[in-house]
DNA sequence: ACTGTCTGTTTACAACGTAAACACTGGCAT
DNA sequence: ATGCCAGTGTTTACGTTGTAAACAGACAGT
C-alpha cells in the first residue's frame, strides 16, 4: 500500500466507473480493472459497495442525475423540450447507458422520485388534471427513449457519413427492397437530421 | 456419443437459446447451458456459430421477426397497430430481449431490411410522401419501442397489484414529494391500464 | 482404398466475480 | 499507557465463463 492515498468512498468508485465506461465501454468495467484505476486491489471495492450490480445502479442513476430538469413554474413545453434535449445529450455522452436502463432502473431510489416529482409538478402547474399530466408524461418520456435508443442502433455513428452508409444500403439492397430504396434515396437527398428529427417529434 | 440424434443446426441452437432465455433470462444462457440443453459439448457449438455474441445477435433477431407487421395495402393505421401491439406483446413474451436490444441490432440482416421495406411501403401506399413516411415511421417506432421499454422498468409487474404498490409508494414518500403523491393517488383512483394508454398514445 | 471435410469431444487457459482469512491502522474506553 | 475493535486494504483461492487447440470418428468424392 502505497503511503498516502485518498481514502475510497463509493462517489470515488462510482466516478471512476462512468469513466472507465465511457471510455472503453461496459464490458471493460470489470472490479480488477477499476480497483487498479483507483489504485487498489479489486477486493478492496467491497468494503464499499456490496457487489458489481450495485455499481452497475449507480452508474445508472449517476448518469440519469445528470439529466437536466428544470423547476416547475416555467412554461411547460419549454420544459419538456429542455429535459428531452439534456436525456439526449447525457445518454449521447454515456451511450453504455442505454443498454443498462432496462433491467437496472431502480425506480425507487430518491432520486427517480425527485425527477418523477418535478416533472409531474411541471405538468400540473401548467394547468393539467392529474390523469392527463400522468398520460403526457408517460407519452413523453416515451417518445424520448424510444428515439434514443433508435438513433443508437441505427447503423451509423457521427463520423462516417450518411452520403456513404447510404450507397452501401442501396448496393447491397438491390431491387428487393424497393420501398426502403426509394425512401433512403429520398432521404438522404433531403438531408436527415437525427437533431431537426427529435424536436420535430416532440410536437405531438 | 449418443447413437442417433437429430444433427446440430444454427436453426436449432438458436430455438433453445430462446427457450433458456425466456425461461431462466438471459444471464442463464451459457455455451455450457446451452449445449447440454441440446444433448452436445458446448464445443460442439462452434461448428455452426462463430461465438457467443452471435447466439445472441441471433436470437434477438428471432424475437424481433416474431414481430407481426402486415403486407402494405391496408388501412395503414390499422396495420401500425397491428404492429406496435405485436411488438408489445412479443417484447413481453421475451422481456430479456429488450435489454440486448440496443447494442445488438444489427441492422443490415435480410430480415430487418425487409421489417423496415414493409413498414415504409404501407406508408407510402397510404399516400404519404417519402420524406413523411420515414418521419412517421421513426416517430412510430420510437414510441412504440420507448413505451415498452418504460412499461417494463416500471416497479410492478403483473402479479402485484398497482393497489399494495401504490400504499407503499404513498408510505415511502411522505410528504417530500407533493405532487407525484397526488398523482398517484388519482391514477390509483382512476385505475391504470398499461394496454388503454398505450393504445391511447397511439393516436398521436 | 485414400483423403478431406463435417461434426463432435477432450483438455486447457485466461479472465471474471467474489468468499475467506489475514494485516494494518486509528480512535475509544478502561 | 493498554487493550480492543471497527474500518480499510491485501492475499489467496474457488467456481464459472467464453473459447483456442488438438484430436477422433463419419461420410462423400475421387
Amino acid at each position: 500500500m502505497t503511503p498516502d492515498r485518498q481514502p475510497l468512498t463509493k462517489e470515488r468508485i462510482l466516478t471512476e466507473a462512468v469513466a472507465i465506461a465511457d471510455a472503453d465501454g461496459v464490458d471493460a468495467l470489470t472490479m480488477r480493472r477499476l480497483g487498479s484505476a483507483l489504485d487498489v486491489e479489486a477486493m478492496a471495492l467491497y468494503n464499499h459497495v456490496p457487489n458489481k450490480d450495485a455499481i452497475l445502479d449507480g452508474i445508472v442513476q449517476m448518469v440519469l442525475s445528470e439529466i437536466e430538469v428544470p423547476e416547475p413554474g416555467g412554461d411547460w413545453r419549454e420544459a419538456m423540450r429542455v429535459r428531452a434535449v439534456s436525456a439526449r445529450a447525457v445518454l449521447f455522452r454515456h451511450p453504455w447507458a442505454i443498454g443498462l436502463l432496462e433491467s437496472r432502473t431502480e425506480n425507487s431510489s430518491p432520486e427517480r422520485l425527485h425527477y418523477f416529482d418535478t416533472i409531474l409538478g411541471t405538468l400540473r402547474e401548467a394547468g393539467f388534471p392529474n390523469q392527463l399530466a400522468m398520460r403526457a408524461f408517460s407519452i413523453l418520456d416515451a417518445y424520448i427513449f424510444g428515439f434514443i435508443l433508435q438513433e443508437a442502433s441505427l447503423p451509423f455513428d457521427d463520423d462516417t457519413s450518411l452520403g456513404e452508409i447510404g450507397e452501401d444500403l442501396l448496393l447491397q439492397m438491390g431491387e428487393a427492397y424497393p420501398h426502403l430504396t426509394a425512401v433512403t434515396r429520398d432521404v438522404l437527398a433531403g438531408g436527415y437530421d437525427f437533431d431537426v428529427e427529435f424536436r420535430f417529434g416532440l410536437e405531438l
